[in-house]
DNA sequence: CGTGTAAGGAATTCTGACACG
DNA sequence: CGTGTAAGGAATTCTGACACG
């Protein structure tokens, strides 16, 4: 994926009424999940709320999980973790990659 | 880029009003480039217009050459030729395939 | 030709609240 | 807890048209 792509998913352009097609949600779930903590849309000058696409995926994730019972506050404790997991495996990456780097340091000296 | 970044660029779910803000252009200006042929988005149930990503850059590109005295109409033209040049290129590109993959259906058999 | 604007109507979005369970 | 709904207001979007140039 390149850096322009990744301005694509993350960009926050979509409103509410789109979400909801584009999600099967009611704009009332919508809504209520970003009061559990679930969801962080962006507020626009005049109040209302925009979507990136990578919202767009975590709603229709947080859909599935509802589906199957899952109550909203075990959802967010998931999600936590996996950020959790996500941050360590780009810490343990950036470190292998100094590694990396050290080691032609000293070969190219 | 993925194919899955192409749908993020190419899906129709941006309306006018964030467009304008995304482009610097007027409401206006938009939809009379649209009448002009210049752009086409897509139409929601209830009829409002819906852009890509790839449309808001198309405006920016459209914002640039009025800004250049370019009349929509050569806007037009130049923008035929090149999605001409474009199908040519992919075309040239199928052609190189097809004969790679015959060079290896020969060789493998 | 390209763009602004006022006009009138329809649909969207927002918030806080009540309802049900 | 999770979601529907009616309420009232504000902002958006749409089209066809007149204006200016």
């Amino acid at each position: 994926m390149t850096q322009e792509d990744v301005s694509y998913k993350d960009k926050k352009v979509i409103s509410i009424g789109i979400v909801s097609e584009l999600t099967g949600l009611s704009v009332r779930q919508i809504r209520y999940y970003e009061e559990r903590k679930l969801i962080y849309p962006q507020r626009s000058t005049r109040g209302t709320r925009k979507y990136s696409f990578a919202d767009v995926e975590r709603l229709m994730d947080i859909a599935n999980k509802r589906e199957d019972g899952v109550q909203t506050a075990e959802i967010l404790k998931d999600m936590k973790k996996k950020e959790q997991a996500l941050k360590s495996g780009q810490f343990k990456k950036k470190m292998l990659e100094g590694q990396i780097n050290a080691h032609f340091r000293y070969k190219n000296r």
